[in-house]
DNA sequence: TTTAATTGCGCAATAT
DNA sequence: GATATTGCGCAATTAA
């Protein structure tokens, strides 16, 4: 990246009387302060999409903490039910072994289901 | 928030003699430096920050997904047992119906399980 | 080429 | 008193 900024402090070099040289002047810095609003709004539009970020993550954290709990309890009482008492032929063949496995990052794939009549 | 920035475009007002003014000068312009580089340093983090956000999101959406499915296939596999041919009674009175209405957002409470014998 | 947008840099007021 | 921040303007560069 080329050299920037103010490197001698020489008038009006770029231009010609200071008439027009004055208007160009204006018209920069016009658009710096444009441009630094823009970058100024840029940056907190970030920050607040941090803090909506946050927010989604803790409702996402909940949920699933939710969701493994309520799986957690039907498991148990599957097993419960299975060592008790199982009559697992009603069940038509569901491997309750592997479905109970720790499958959390498994799919539903049907794998649990092995028609072992 | 009082007036800031060049108004006039006097001499060493603030100061004394050349020598100690750019002294001070060029003191405050490298603390003008850091203070900026610290500030492009910050909004980058959050830039960042935004990114690891977004994906901690993704992986717990996913994770939600899974989740949810692995437990609407625990339901139906109770429902069609309990609706083909149950024995209820085996289960010691858990309420199905409750079990399985549409409790997202419920805990693990054993609200579920009614002594209904 | 002309004009607008960005960006490095310095100044001075102000904040800490 | 010294450093840190910040609004503002200048000029060089870049992008439209």
């Amino acid at each position: 990246m080329p050299r920037r900024g103010r490197v001698k402090k020489e008038g009006p070099e770029s231009g010609e009387d200071s008439d027009e040289y004055r208007k160009r002047r204006d018209r920069n810095n016009l658009a710096v302060k444009r441009s630094r609003v823009k970058s100024k709004q840029k940056t907190q539009e970030t920050v607040n999409r941090v803090s909506e970020l946050r927010n989604e993550n803790t409702v996402l954290e909940e949920k699933v903490k939710t969701l493994t709990k309520e799986l957690g309890f039907l498991k148990e009482l599957f097993l419960a039910h299975a060592s008790n008492n199982v009559d697992a032929s009603k069940f038509e063949g569901v491997n309750f072994q592997k479905l109970f496995e720790d499958n959390s990052s498994a799919g539903t794939s049907n794998d649990n289901i092995n028609n072992t009549s």
